[in-house]
DNA sequence: GTCTATAGCGGGATAGAC
DNA sequence: GTCTATCCCGCTATAGAC
């Protein structure tokens, strides 16, 4: 426990704690027990209390979700582009599995309005997916297309995989995953080269 | 509320609770209100209280899951196989993704024996996509590649759409969804017809 | 079987000392 | 800034009446 502003501490021991267990499930003593300080000190910081800190962990929370998906550059053949991505994703799967689990938790709690940063950095995961396509898919539809499939299913995957821990029981590792992707959806596209005259 | 046993009115009102809030956000009070009893009468069915009715629920919970899954009847070609699979399921989607949702925000605190179970009929499911794949596909690893990536997808799909309320704002329909999915993973196959000498 | 009443505990929050 | 002490409330659980 680094020794800094104690109100920096108390966000990131309750984010932690919240991820965990849920909001309604953490108490406040947890959380400052956890920081090495009294309730009290939270009210200090927090004057809305708990669910002020609620708040403030979205808020930071949000900036940091998901900003590993860019790509620097791209593959020269269309099939080595979900080898890319994969490889990124599967460095930051077990941080984003559990961030994503808590979301999950607490959506059915939060206004339309508070969902709404968090659904924008969802679609624009699968945008950016949808764009690096394009770079060698002239057809936009079909651009999203596979991009949705491809968001789907590694969100789908990763949950199944690492949250609900199918990957313990069935032999589905991420290179397996991989596989299959490139297989099952680029079987004819695979080979496609990088269009020059994409945007 | 059929007045039939009052410890299965419980139970399910129970269910219901969980699914929407999680067991720790749930008070028995809650429970014996939707009962139309007092907590007291819970003590006298459930001596364990609040535990033993979790555990009660998520014994009843188990063979009933899923099990829409199961088609009646192989349509003639490959392409039609996703569209009726779907259909199943968009009837069941909401029912689905509650309880998955659920089940996501239990499993931190499950056990790995009691998380078994619910593991069993994930992977159940993707076997069953496998099998119905195999009356068209001679491949075997191909039909288990397609199911995953088809099961994955559609798990994706529903937690993205229904959950996380992505539909909302991304056209993304059950049919759409569909539609794409046919489009990307069948291109080449879409016209396969039922084999013959399959198992 | 189901109720009323209540004990006992842990949670969120605040006042006031230092 | 941070603590101690405390309030009040809602929750789980139980005792005993009907």
């Amino acid at each position: 426990m680094t020794k800094q502003n104690l109100g920096e501490t108390i966000i990131m021991n309750a984010a932690q704690l919240f991820k965990k267990q849920g909001y309604k499930a953490t108490s406040i003593k947890q959380i400052a027990n956890a920081s090495g300080c009294t309730t009290a000190a939270l009210y200090y910081y927090f004057e809305g209390g708990k669910s002020e800190i609620l708040e403030t962990v979205m808020r930071r929370m949000q900036p940091e979700q998901m900003r590993e998906a860019k790509l620097q550059e791209l593959p020269p053949r269309l099939g080595d582009l979900i080898g890319a991505r994969m490889e990124i994703m599967k460095d930051n799967m077990a941080v984003m599995a559990d961030r994503i689990r808590w979301l999950f938790m607490e959506m059915a709690n939060l206004s339309d309005e508070d969902k709404l940063p968090f659904q924008k950095q969802l679609l624009g995961f699968q945008s950016e997916i949808k764009a690096d396509l394009q770079q060698y898919i002239a057809d936009e539809k079909q651009a999203d297309q596979i991009a949705w499939i491809m968001f789907c299913s590694f969100f789908g995957y990763q949950q199944l995989g690492v949250t609900m821990g199918l990957d313990a029981h069935a032999d589905l590792t991420v290179t397996k995953f991989t596989e299959a992707m490139q297989a099952v959806i680029f079987a004819d596209l695979m080979d496609l080269p990088k269009r020059d005259d994409a945007a």
